[in-house]
DNA sequence: TGTACTTATGAATAAATGATCATAGATTTA
DNA sequence: TAAATCTATGATCATTTATTCATAAGTACA
């Protein structure tokens, strides 16, 4: 399942790693993960929503929703007194997808 | 590029997401990225030798290599003097490439 | 055994992160 | 405008992470 890389693929700037990692970062996380799983499958969810759905506070997916979109991964829309989320950078699901998939995990 | 998701796939327990996290925050480190780059192309290489490559302090590539290891991302062997590592769970090259191909980082 | 070489470990410090609380801001509707 | 609803923000505290330094531990070989 493991896919061949070529060693062209491999060579990557410090700037690249840094940029990787970077997200990474802002990924590894149980409830940014669930938040990204939501909107995988959901096109756009209100605050309000996803709080009901992971069971957190308001403040805490207000937290994690905004950094996620400062950083790239979320975008988002009021609507009225509503916000609405959507995944933006979508090969996060990838990544995820990647790693749940190992049998050993 | 980006791989359609079954809904059957993208059900995840909290204790999956949690590994898949942990596995993420492991690997989200821009040294700690390099060292999966050097070793997906090495198979296996001495603590020093990753210190000349990536100049870094033994130190500092101990704590990291050893980390790695126990996290299960990395394994090593001893021989004589040196201590080799190389990589165990291969997946996270995967996952570090579908990040890296992303044109927008 | 003593020395050189390689790697690991623990302490200490600084910096980043996560969660909670209180409250502010935005929007709708009565 | 006032009240209700939804979301964002800032402060604070606890925890975790990253780095450095000093030094210990393992190995080979003179």
């Amino acid at each position: 399942m493991t896919t061949p890389i070529s060693s062209a693929e491999l060579n990557m700037s410090i700037e690249k790693m840094e940029k990787v990692a970077f997200i990474l970062k802002t990924t590894a996380h149980p409830t940014r993960i669930a938040i990204v799983q939501l909107l995988a499958q959901h096109e756009s969810l209100s605050v309000n929503d996803i709080c009901e759905r992971l069971t957190i506070e308001q403040s805490l997916a207000s937290h994690h929703l905004s950094g996620m979109k400062l950083k790239g991964i979320l975008s988002s829309t009021r609507e009225g007194k509503h916000v609405f989320y959507s995944l933006k950078m979508r090969e996060v699901v990838d990544v995820i997808q990647c790693l749940a998939a190992c049998t050993f995990l």
